[in-house]
DNA sequence: CCAAAAGTGTTTAGTTTACACCCATGC
DNA sequence: GCATGGGTGTAAACTAAACACTTTTGG
């Protein structure tokens, strides 16, 4: 059974990187303009070949050191395989894709060829990369809703309308301060710092600030529905 | 930094899946003997080498094809990519993760070295195969939660307490047979044939047949939280 | 008539949205 | 004082879990 019939497949494997960023007020995504054919000035996802002694998320955490400093990114994970036999000219080349992101205060210095790009708008991209940043666009915002995916996009600490502004413009529409601060509190994910940050030229009250008080993702809303009995918000069982 | 051997890695690849079904009240998946070595007499998931002018998802539904049959494969989906350099002995393999799903009414001929194995009670497993299965398992019981998933677990026509013992197996906790129901009739998953199933010899009023009203998968609450303005349960905006 | 299983009614609890209102600051 | 933005109080809507109760069958 172990027999399969197709010649066993030796491909090229490459991992690609959809690294978003709210910048300007709209979610924006990194690319370079690819200077050769094929799909000559086009627009890329970074990334680069699998090495022979890294996994696909050591790459890709490898290969971005190029574009963003890896402590600048926030959070990496996997989306899918792009695997279709075409999906590139000549050769095969099967692509581990993967999210990743960069909190809106840095600005990493790019190379001439890089530059980010509203995911609103994007420019002529190449191969299948369109459709990778819309999943990385996707997952972002679905995981916006039931984790507590927040702190990868928010500065270290941050006042409420600018948490505020950072998901309404990774979930594309308005999000209300009251209510945002309301759930995010609740569950456990915000902590004011004591300070308070200046208002400005036209007044208003100071704004307080806030830090997220875990750094790494988590699950923070598991089961909408059909949840375990007697159980206020358990994990699943073993 | 770069002395990563950039030498363009070309690597096997395999798919794998971890098909699960409900099968006398537990959630089992579908594992095979290895007979030869590496890790001869362990038990390991189904699949195969990639095809040469095959995608991934065609090619695992290839390769079950001669465990289960494609037809009583009820949902089929992507998990992760496994991409450890020494997750096998011997030479690079690098692994595209696969659930499937195979409703509780069919029973497939298998091969000799295959079984169904429960997946909280697996036997010793082969290479990293068990926490495939795990993510598998991991998978089906978020997706339970906020789609219309259970579906593809379920037989064409079920009673609620068919369908009550099916969710309690895979989700690993007693559900309600009460408030499955309405929880599923309020999305508007399920729909009555109108006929009803006899009782058992002890007696009992009979059991009304239902049917989910789509045969695909769909998100049904995708917005725990943070949904948008003015709008009932609206899917993301563009 | 009783036991058994299915299904419904209703209460309770929890969460989130919406919106009115109060607070603190610059000019 | 008043405009401006920040923050809180509170009501309303919605959802689901829990549980008592009714329905329908076999013996």
């Amino acid at each position: 059974m172990r027999n399969v019939t197709t010649a066993s497949t030796v491909a090229d494997h490459e991992v690609l990187a959809a690294v978003l960023q709210v910048r300007a007020g709209s979610l924006q995504v990194l690319l370079w303009e690819r200077a050769r054919e094929p799909h000559a000035h086009r627009w890329s996802l970074p990334g680069g070949r699998l090495g022979a002694t890294e996994d696909v998320e050591t790459s890709i955490r490898r290969q971005l050191e190029e574009k963003v400093d890896v402590r600048q990114l926030s959070h990496v994970e996997q989306l899918a395989v792009f695997s279709a036999p075409d999906r590139v000219p000549g050769e095969r080349v099967i692509a581990s894709a993967f999210l990743g992101l960069v909190p809106s205060d840095v600005d990493p210095v790019l190379p001439s060829d890089t530059a980010w790009h509203p995911v609103a708008a994007l420019p002529r991209t190449a191969f299948d990369h369109e459709s990778i940043v819309r999943r990385a666009r996707d997952r972002l915002r679905a995981k916006l809703s039931y984790t507590n995916l927040g702190f990868a996009l928010a500065p270290p600490t941050f006042t409420i309308s600018a948490l505020r502004a950072l998901y309404s413009a990774a979930l594309g529409y308005r999000v209300s301060a009251t209510n945002l601060q309301r759930v995010l509190s609740r569950r456990g994910l915000l902590e004011p710092t004591g300070d308070t940050a200046p208002p400005g030229r036209a007044g208003g009250r100071p704004a307080a600030l806030f830090r997220f008080t875990e750094r790494g993702i988590e699950v923070t809303d598991p089961f909408a529905v059909l949840r375990p009995p007697n159980q206020a918000r358990g994990g699943a069982a073993t």
